[in-house]
DNA sequence: CCGATGACGCGCC
DNA sequence: GGGCGCGCCATCG
């Protein structure tokens, strides 16, 4: 088991219409790598197969995806969110506390 | 082995 | 509130 083996797998845990961030990530992990959470997520191998969408920042807020940052990606990636239930205010999830998936 | 980088986070200005 | 810098850990050159 890697460190991104780790993430993707709790990133499966994620139930639908919720969100969590980096940082629960790495601290479900008991890590304080945040960084190198984001690092798998953007080599992100299992594309669909793990909903990397559902990882925000601290903030809530979109970041990357696909392992970029254009505006195009995170597009997609806000529409899947909010296909999920989950409004959005420009980058930032309205109801981010609503949705934010406690892991551990 | 060392240096640099990254889908981050947080404190400070 | 926006911008800047430093610190974090893991991976890559």
């Amino acid at each position: 088991m890697n460190f991104n083996e780790m993430v993707y797998d709790l990133c499966k845990k994620i139930p639908k219409g919720k969100v969590s961030t980096y940082g629960e990530i790495a601290k479900s992990m008991n890590t304080k790598a945040y960084r190198a959470v984001g690092r798998a997520l953007a080599c992100n191998p299992y594309a669909p197969k793990i909903p990397c969408h559902r990882i925000l920042s601290s903030k809530g807020e979109l970041h990357g995806f696909q392992g970029k940052k254009d505006k195009t990606a995170l597009k997609a990636k806000k529409e899947l969110l909010e296909k999920e239930g989950i409004q959005f205010n420009g980058d930032l999830a309205v109801n981010f506390k609503n949705v934010f998936y406690k892991l551990r």
